[in-house]
DNA sequence: CCAATATCAGTTAAACTGAAATCC
DNA sequence: CGGATTTCAGTTGAACTGATATTG
């Protein structure tokens, strides 16, 4: 068969497979990739910078919360603290962060965002909200906001239970 | 410091830590959150049976679809070639599939399902609308159906454009 | 000879695990 | 000495890449 064998799938060869109803039938199924999809477009921005979603995310806490112990950070961040070691290191590199030993307890490391970091931070918010906007693209304004709402009750619920990291 | 420092965290040591407003902020971050957690708690209920969701995916696009070439299962599913062989081998290993040349284009291997792998997929199906009813438990009803609505048009949308894997 | 399919082997980045060093 | 924090090294499963054999 060539091309085009009036075939086993009811599609033509160039259409976009349909997804399984058993699966997209599954909002959960749905919050997975659209998550995923979301991740994914995000982290090719990042990259561009050198840097990756986990960076984000430790400069987001220290800026909206001020200096962390990194021990705090994995806690917040639900990471270990293995990785929160690697990526520290890696901002302090970049002149993102700055580490201090914390003279009252000199076991931990005092971790503190730079002029540099605030401004990195924000350009990598914009980025993230510019593929919000691609993602979310067939939602009108007020569906976002519906979609919004929706979403952080359910997130509430599930980091309260923290039983899986979320 | 022995316990519940008036800290720099600005919460109690037990409660659970903020997640940063930066990030919270961002529904594109609560999805990707709220779709890894519902992943993994359905992979947990897949393992005690031995398998992965991409046994249950191609599962799904078996019965919802007829038989495929893997192939086109490959290009359903939107996974590499080479793990939906390692995929099938395991759910032909389980009885779930079987296995034929295509007598048309023997380089054509046509995957169909079982009996054994329909039944093994409907209880896969009730465990994931499970880990559903947990996810969303926050919701109402009439909610539940609003959320399912508003992803249902995003994925549409992704799926279409298909720049990244959805 | 070129293209498509299936299969096998190897790579990469991410999440996790364990252990050592330092300090309370 | 027990316990906490940081750091380094190693492990594991997932997603991807490349190579090969077979067939159209």
């Amino acid at each position: 068969m060539e091309k085009g064998t009036p075939g086993s799938l009811g599609e033509g060869a160039d259409a976009t497979p349909l997804t399984p109803p058993s699966l997209a039938g599954l909002s959960t199924y749905l919050l997975s990739k659209i998550g995923k999809a979301a991740r994914g477009r995000l982290a090719e921005r990042l990259a561009t910078r050198g840097l990756r979603l986990w960076h984000m995310a430790v400069l987001a806490a220290l800026v909206d919360f001020g200096p962390h112990a990194q021990r705090e950070l994995a806690e917040r961040l639900a990471v270990h603290a293995s990785d929160v070691a690697k990526v520290v290191e890696d901002l302090a590199a970049a002149g993102y962060v700055e580490r201090t030993r914390d003279p009252a307890d000199r076991r931990r490391v005092t971790v503190t965002v730079t002029d540099a970091g605030r401004a990195a931070l924000a350009e990598l918010d914009a980025a993230a909200r510019e593929v919000q906007d691609e993602i979310l693209a067939p939602l009108a304004e007020e569906e976002r906001a519906q979609l919004a709402g929706l979403l952080r009750r359910v997130y509430t619920r599930l980091h309260q239970e923290g039983v899986t990291p979320v």
